[in-house]
RNA sequence: GGCUCCGUAGUUCAAUGGAUAGAAUAUCAGAUUUCGGCUCUGAGGGUUGCAGGUUCGAGUCCUGCCGGGGUCACCA
């Protein structure tokens, strides 16, 4: 039963083993040591671990304080940790040796690699970010980058191999009109010569073309064509500014010049001509070098990327297969799948003319990631309007046997609504990431210099210092929610140092640091001897305690709240213990080596769970 | 309309089916302070959208409503 990640320390598999022991010894019924009920013992009581004893009414045939009392007596004989139990109703609460929770902390908790799972031999790759290259990233992307590279870092600890990547949308129609835009109008501009960052420089020339077109299409509007085509085609009583509002894509195929010019800039770059070529590369690399900038800034980066200019035609010998084993249904040249029977719907994989869709990409693309990596599980981390999505591809490539297809899965995130309602582009409402960043940094800056209390730093020093505590505001914001859920982003909480906060949780780290650098490090033989441990101490044991737990569930169940919960829980409960508690002028010897270890502890499982987060914990603040 | 996610203090968020639903913030009251701003202590604040059901036990599971989001493309 050992795990090699839990050595002897996690007490509660012993007691969830025990439990089962008891209930097979005492009423000769065999239980699953995952379904005993445990948690840790509410403050209002004595003990430190409490089973929850109702599911075994039904076999023992007794009431619940009977049960409670018979397991509890099994228990403390039958486990040297356990001094001692008290029962009350059906809940059986379970008191620890003290040297139980000394030699935790100080055998294992104080271990470099506290949290960390035991290797799991299994391959998951995560995809995030994934952004178009004619817009800059903005607050959406925020929140995809930040939980996508949390989960990379809790599922590395966990015990996965990670692969770390992007898929970059980086050709079509919309990168086209970027294109053409830049052509008319830029006067061979570039990045360095308007000093502007390159993804910002080449998204205003994406904002240029949809100006020029809504004035083409405005001027056209008034013509003979454009009237003509509202008298014949625009249903009674429709206004004009309705009807041309909703011709707007016809208009944009049939009409337009402008339109007509970016279709024939696409249809070039099919066709693999050199000089549009050469014009994609270089602006893309533009927006390329702009997005480093902002990854750098957020602290991220890939180990692989995917360019959908190089997987947007795979999937055709998948689809193949998919039609010989009757996955797919062909009409013509369409192919597609009914997925009626599953409630997803119809879905086409191949157009009439033979081309390929999203689903058809995104097939291919799964295929080339598992011949290039082998990988057992996939993480998309992808916003939740495309769940639809999701479910087809999934049940796509599970019908088609991939290997992978079990370990699919779809990090399905909300929406970041402003505290005015939803971002809108058109409104100007984007938050940009840039400017956000800049934004909390300032912000940190602002509240650190009317502290005053980093100027005996470097400016160098101060500057780092400054910058970590606003990324720390931004990112725990943002990440502390539980991804499934839509969230409201508001400036002003975002940068607050106070409460619920990245830069609280960095505070108690820097305090504990503090402790340690004043007082000197932990004598460990000491700090054995220290058995008299205070409740607020004995709390921070059981929140460590339950790290690698957590470690565990974040991981399976892709939500970094969990570990986010985790670090301000234990960053209140230091901050607790040090108001509480003298850690220099301690009561005795092996009390204050002990407050020590406890300190050192926690700044070290502080840093740990932050780090799982993105955030960096600074020297001082 | 079909499918799907969400609905918890004024607000933003917590709560593996378990004990009296918790934090933060805002508010109020004290304390402290050269400050209406910083810090500390405390208080109030809830029929968990509604109605049923399952269970020893439901914020959590099931059913039906109500409200909100998303999605129902031969776009990506």
């Amino acid at each position: 039963m050992n795990n090699p990640s839990t050595p002897v320390t996690d007490i509660t598999t012993s007691i969830q083993d025990g439990v089962v022991a008891a209930v097979k010894s005492l009423y000769d019924h065999d239980t699953a040591a995952a379904q005993v009920n445990i948690s840790t013992t509410r403050k209002e009581y004595e003990g430190d671990f409490s089973v929850v004893v109702f599911p075994y009414t039904r076999v023992a045939k007794k009431k619940p304080e009977a049960i409670a009392n018979d397991i509890g007596n099994y228990l403390v004989a039958h486990l040297p940790e356990l001094t001692s139990f008290n029962v009350i109703k059906g809940f059986l609460n379970l008191v620890l040796d003290k040297s139980f929770w000394n030699k935790f902390l100080l055998n294992v908790a104080m271990q470099e690699d506290f949290g960390k799972g035991a290797a799991k031999n299994s391959t998951v790759m995560v995809e995030f970010s994934s952004p178009n290259t004619n817009k800059p990233l903005h607050l959406g992307h925020v929140r995809n980058i930040l939980l996508g590279w949390a989960c990379t870092q809790i599922l590395e600890k966990a015990g996965y191999k990670v692969i770390k990547s992007q898929i970059v949308n980086d050709r079509g129609i919309a990168v086209c009109k970027t294109m053409l835009a830049w052509q008319k109008f830029a006067n061979g501009a570039t990045p360095a010569s308007t000093n502007t960052k390159g993804d910002k420089f080449v998204g205003s020339y994406y904002v240029r073309f949809a100006k020029e077109i809504a004035a083409e299409y405005a001027a056209w509007q008034d013509t003979a064509v454009g009237q003509k085509v509202f008298a014949e085609l625009g249903k009674e009583g429709q206004s004009a500014a309705d009807f041309f509002k909703s011709y707007k894509d016809k208009y944009f195929n049939d009409y337009s010049v402008l339109g007509k010019e970016a279709k024939a800039l696409l249809l070039q770059w099919e066709a693999n001509d050199p000089a549009v070529v050469a014009l994609w590369k270089k602006m893309n690399n533009w927006v390329y070098e702009g997005f480093e900038v902002t990854y750098n800034a957020l602290g991220v980066s890939f180990d692989k990327l995917y360019y959908e200019s190089n997987t947007y035609l795979l999937g055709k010998d998948m689809i193949q297969k998919g039609l010989d084993q009757d996955v797919f249904q062909q009409e013509g040249k369409r192919v597609f799948i009914d997925l009626e029977d599953k409630k997803l719907g119809v879905k086409t994989v191949l157009k009439s003319d033979g081309t390929s869709t999203y689903t058809s990409q995104d097939i291919g693309t799964a295929r080339l990631r598992y011949e290039d990596f082998g990988m057992d599980k996939v993480v998309y981390v992808v916003g939740d309007e495309q769940n639809n999505h999701f479910q087809v591809l999934f049940e796509i490539l599970k019908q088609l046997g991939e290997p992978y297809a079990a370990g699919l899965h779809h990090l399905s995130y909300g929406m970041v609504d402003l505290p005015t309602g939803r971002m809108k582009s058109r409104e100007g409402t984007v938050v940009d990431a840039d400017d956000l960043i800049a934004e909390v940094i300032e912000e940190a800056r602002k509240g650190t210099e009317e502290r005053g209390d980093v100027g005996a730093f470097s400016e160098e020093e101060q500057t780092a210092i400054i910058q970590q505590i606003g990324k720390a505001a931004l990112k725990y914001f943002i990440v502390k929610v539980n991804p499934k859920k839509r969230m409201v982003f508001d400036p002003k909480e975002s940068v607050d140092m106070q409460g619920n906060t990245g830069p609280y949780i960095q505070n108690a780290y820097v305090r504990s640091k503090a402790v340690l650098h004043k007082v000197g490090q932990a004598d460990i033989a000491l700090a054995a001897q220290y058995l008299d441990i205070k409740p607020v101490e004995q709390e921070i044991l059981i929140t460590l305690h339950s790290y690698p737990g957590l470690i565990q569930n974040a991981a399976e169940q892709y939500d970094p709240s969990i570990i986010a919960s985790f670090a301000y829980d234990l960053a209140k409960l230091y901050h607790k213990f040090y108001h509480d508690h003298q850690i220099m002028r301690a009561e005795s010897p092996e009390a204050k080596a002990f407050r020590l270890a406890v300190s050192q502890t926690t700044a070290q499982v502080l840093k740990s769970s932050m780090q799982l987060l993105g955030i960096e914990m600074p020297k001082r603040m």
